[in-house]
DNA sequence: GCTGCCTAGTAAAACGATTTACTAAAACGT
DNA sequence: ACGTTTTAGTAAATCGTTTTACTAGGCAGC
């Protein structure tokens, strides 16, 4: 006993005259033919009466796996991020392993930090989504050997895990589906980012926009100003030097925060005077007057994918060099916000 | 250097033929008066060369301290929470320590699993929001020596540190001040809970009601039900009812979303028909139309208190007795929801 | 009665740090 | 010149597991 009073292996050789050895073996059920029933017995009914239970740094610092994923997330806060961690935590959980969250907030040297704390506690693989400018480092750790699975986002030119949305045909469909609509002069309020998941939504835009012989109009916003003054007087810009735009499609629901922010203080209705189709659902989206028009991301199954491919990665011997790749559609959930067309 | 090709004390003991002691002091700034400035140079550039980090899990199998700290929340996906997270989180990491989140989903099985998992990880500290029926456990924790900080929530009939919300306060003030607009049918939708804090709003909302003169018309819903179909038809039908409410105080921002929900649906205008006004604010509140009024709590103040608290525990000797205890200040927020005085 | 193979288990090293108790040499005081 | 203190450092135990390599004894085969 130390002196928190937890039991330990040798206590437990000590009390029952068996060597540790033995009880190793026995609690990690490797005592299959080796150890008689009776001894497995008593030992299992002594752990099941003491409450013993193993000290995770002794096993980690014995074996090198400590159980733990750590996933790496935009931002915790933010509901997409937390609605996933949620889901991955309870999966984690009945396989034996835990989910350390964090947020990078995209920045590089935060990430690189907390990349460095959880090589320290020798985690057993990183669920990520990599800042701006992380690519060399995602390479580099693909390269030590380490477990990654990349979510949200991908690289095209390296080969590597990954679980995304299908930005670009998502984009694509719901600057389509405005098009239907009969809007004409169609908005694309975006990201200034070279990730991949913003690059290609605004790709799946500007496709369909050429391909109709139509004018792209589009603003870009620094990740960190989104929520920001600057940020709100961006899109205002944008929106006064535009005033023939129709409809907008904001990438990320931040975004769109900030975009139904403008509008209601230029005073533009919606949809009366401009609609708008945002990525990514939120609760208070629904229920907003009017409810706003979304491509929801498939929250369920993107972390079933991810926790499933993680374990599936670490459970498997690393030789195969084969990759998790998983690709999900986004769905259009038509509501009133981009129901109505403005007259405009 | 082990296989993943780390590098440790020894490797560093041997490549420079300084004994690990000697190194392990100059880490932990413990060579002062002990080994000579030219010796702790030469360590210290090799650790710089190398990019030596210890291993913690070494560390904490040494001194049975792992520099982690647990985040017990009720839903860590609930924007309140994760925003608190988020906050703490920063100055954790700035003080060596890592904070791990989880969800007790305010389910007593579920918190109990995972304090056993973290207390076999030995982690220094718990900061945890108890689910239902949780007190004996958390008077165990303390008894054990545990550093507990429990949030959100308190105890009455114990000593223990707490960072709380003034919520008995809160909800007089919150009632008085719909009284004071001219309404006399106040309407209160809270959980149905023996937890402190929704105990707390109720009672301040009743004691204004009693004191006045009127009629208490309260509704509590248990919090499985919140979300579900189930918890709206309890709303609608104290609304139906109880006709003559002219304004609803929400104890939570979920109850509060579920209001708004069942108000839409049956076809009730906000602030025409009913005002509202509830606890907890979110960002969409305050876009929303009509903008609903809240009673906000300081996330950023209360993450302070709560991550200050923790550390100093940790880092003091634990023979004082003092308790950690601080209730901070509601501040409600007047919006549309809340200003317009309905006719009936 | 000897060899060889099971069976049921154990001894001891190892993981990587921290820490206690020690020591050799130098410096000091008188 | 002798004992004492200081300086600068080290050896070895320890934390709690896992795992490799071993062994004692029983039994079968011939």
């Amino acid at each position: 006993m130390n002196k928190k009073g937890k039991i330990s292996i040798k206590d437990i050789s000590k009390e029952l005259g068996i060597s540790t050895t033995t009880i190793s073996f026995i609690i990690n059920n490797k005592a299959e033919n080796r150890i008689s029933k009776e001894v497995i017995q008593k030992v299992e009914a002594y752990i099941q009466k003491v409450g013993y239970t193993p000290n995770s740094s002794a096993q980690t610092l014995r074996t090198g796996k400590s159980k733990t994923i750590v996933f790496m997330a935009e931002d915790i806060s933010d509901p997409f991020f937390s609605a996933i961690a949620k889901e991955m935590e309870e999966i984690a959980f009945k396989n034996g392993y835990k989910i350390i969250y964090c947020s990078t907030e995209n920045k590089k040297e935060r990430a690189l930090e907390l990349l460095a704390l959880f090589k320290e506690r020798q985690v057993d693989a990183f669920i990520i989504t990599p800042p701006e400018g992380f690519k060399h480092e995602i390479e580099k750790l693909i390269k030590e050997k380490q477990v990654i699975m990349v979510f949200d986002r991908l690289y095209e030119d390296f080969n590597h895990n990954y679980v995304v949305l299908n930005n670009f045909e998502s984009a694509r469909e719901a600057t389509a589906y405005l098009l239907n609509k009969g809007f004409q002069n169609i908005g694309f309020v975006g990201l200034k980012s070279d990730i991949s998941t913003t690059v290609h939504r605004l790709n799946g835009y500007r496709e369909t926009i050429y391909k109709n012989g139509l004018k792209e109009r589009s603003v870009l916003i620094a990740y960190d100003q989104v929520k920001t003054i600057e940020g709100h007087e961006i899109i205002k810009d944008f929106l006064i030097k535009n005033p023939e735009v129709d409809s907008l499609l904001f990438a990320t629901n931040s975004l769109a925060i900030s975009g139904i922010r403008v509008l209601k203080e230029m005073g533009l209705k919606i949809p009366h005077d401009i609609s708008i189709l945002t990525f990514d659902d939120r609760d208070l989206f629904e229920l907003y007057s009017p409810s706003i028009s979304v491509i929801s991301q498939p929250v369920r199954k993107l972390a079933n994918q991810l926790i499933e491919g993680t374990l599936n990665l670490l459970n498997k011997n690393s030789k195969e060099n084969v990759k998790f790749q998983r690709i999900l559609e986004g769905k259009l959930i038509e509501r009133n916000s981009s129901r109505f067309i403005s007259k405009n």
